[in-house]
DNA sequence: CGACTTTGACCGGCGC
DNA sequence: GCGCCGGTCAAAGTCG
């Protein structure tokens, strides 16, 4: 379960989409996902929560059994550790150091006091969704969070223009 | 030109 | 048997 303004996120992985259909319960459509990888058939679903739009639901089915491609690269030298203040992003868009991903999901469900309850932010597949964003983007991440909603980013859009 | 998305069709499972 | 529904395929379109 993530926030988020897109379907499409990056979790790390190339996803390539291969359908989508609409959804009985809800008004939006769901999306489906492969891994590009052709080693790798790692599939995923994404739909939209309709009790709030500005909530993703991912589904992921399977696991991938390699590294992620868009990882920097260990071979090169380079460590693909977190800097400048940025120690993970979520969903493309990048996070501060405040909100990490321990902070995460105790920081959402504190902003989520509505049906969503830890219950769902602390299961497994959220939990390894979570530790999935290691990946950063300092420069890009902090040129976004000085001028634009990281507090969008963060509080669903409908609490902050009361729908 | 290659990689990726879109979108309607197709297919199998399930309930009536 | 029939219709509905969720999931997948594949051709066409789009974008860099």
């Amino acid at each position: 379960m993530t926030k988020s303004e897109v379907d499409h996120l990056e979790d790390g992985y190339r996803w390539r989409k291969y359908g989508q259909k609409a959804v009985k319960d809800s008004p939006f459509p769901r999306s489906y996902y492969r891994c590009t990888s052709a080693s790798c058939n790692v599939k995923k679903r994404v739909e939209r929560s309709y009790t709030d739009p500005s909530i993703v639901v991912t589904t992921y089915e399977g696991q991938h059994n390699h590294p992620s491609p868009l990882l920097p690269r260990p071979t090169l030298g380079g460590v693909p550790h977190a800097g400048n203040g940025v120690v993970g992003s979520s969903f493309g868009m990048p996070m501060p150091a405040a909100f990490s991903q321990q902070q995460l999901p105790s920081l959402v469900n504190s902003l989520l006091p509505m049906n969503f309850g830890s219950s769902f932010i602390n299961g497994p597949t959220t939990a390894s969704f979570l530790h999935e964003r290691r990946f950063c983007t300092p420069a890009a991440g902090t040129d976004l969070l000085k001028d634009h909603g990281l507090l969008q980013d963060i509080v669903p859009s409908h609490m902050l223009r009361e729908e």
